[in-house]
DNA sequence: CGTTCGATGCACT
DNA sequence: GTGCATCGAACGT
């Protein structure tokens, strides 16, 4: 069942820890490939310090402020696509970055695109449970781009959906990779599970 | 085990 | 011109 437009219509945190477990499914020319989401992070509104709208409305996080459940994308260090979805009411900007999937269907896909990143020429193959472990790597994995930015997750190619996995046990801890609000605990990972990002798992 | 650092593109000031 | 919501290798314990 794909996740309705009501679902990311809530509290960013209540959607945040809702999406662990739910399956991120992309519909590509080349193929299916389809994830759990393991591991996730809230971005709330202007007076989260590291969240894109911080600053105001730009052009570029535009998303943000637009309707709930359509996906938001952008380009980090030049090299990597990272994906969110967007919750809460219009003019609210406040949106759930996906960090790690368990993949399910179409690895061997997922494996050949990971392997056209320029810096794995010459590499062994990726692990399954590093094929989609961290932001850059899941986008790339499942051929997110920022031509997928503002797509609507409620249909479509790109869609999140339910079915009916165990969540597992959700630790929410502080958000990582970031040089400000880092006081706030709202990263939502799967008690040790393998495809969690960060040191040591 | 830990920390440091280069690659790389673009929005923002 | 500056600074990233990263990745992975290199090098030091």
């Amino acid at each position: 069942m794909i996740l309705p437009v009501d679902f990311y219509r809530r509290p960013t945190l209540a959607v945040a820890r809702d999406l662990i477990g739910k399956v991120l499914v992309y519909k590509a020319k080349s193929g299916t490939t389809a994830g759990a989401i393991v591991e996730v992070e809230a971005y709330i509104g202007e007076d989260d310090p590291a969240c894109h709208a911080a600053a105001g409305p730009t052009e570029r996080n535009a998303p943000l402020y637009g309707p709930p459940g359509r996906a938001y994308v952008y380009l980090n260090y030049g090299l990597h696509d990272m994906m969110n979805a967007v919750t809460e009411e219009e003019g609210h900007p406040a949106a759930v970055l996906i960090r790690a999937l368990e993949p399910l269907d179409g690895l061997p896909l997922m494996r050949r695109r990971r392997s056209k990143a320029p810096w794995r020429k010459g590499k062994p193959a990726v692990s399954d449970h590093e094929m989609c472990r961290g932001p850059g790597n899941l986008c790339r994995a499942m051929g997110i781009t920022l031509a997928d930015n503002q797509r609507t997750l409620t249909r479509g190619a790109l869609t999140i959906q339910d079915r009916g996995i165990e969540a597992g046990e959700i630790v929410w801890s502080q958000r990582i990779g970031i040089r400000v609000g880092t006081e706030h605990h709202w990263r939502a990972t799967v008690k040790g599970h393998k495809s969690v990002s960060g040191r040591s798992g």
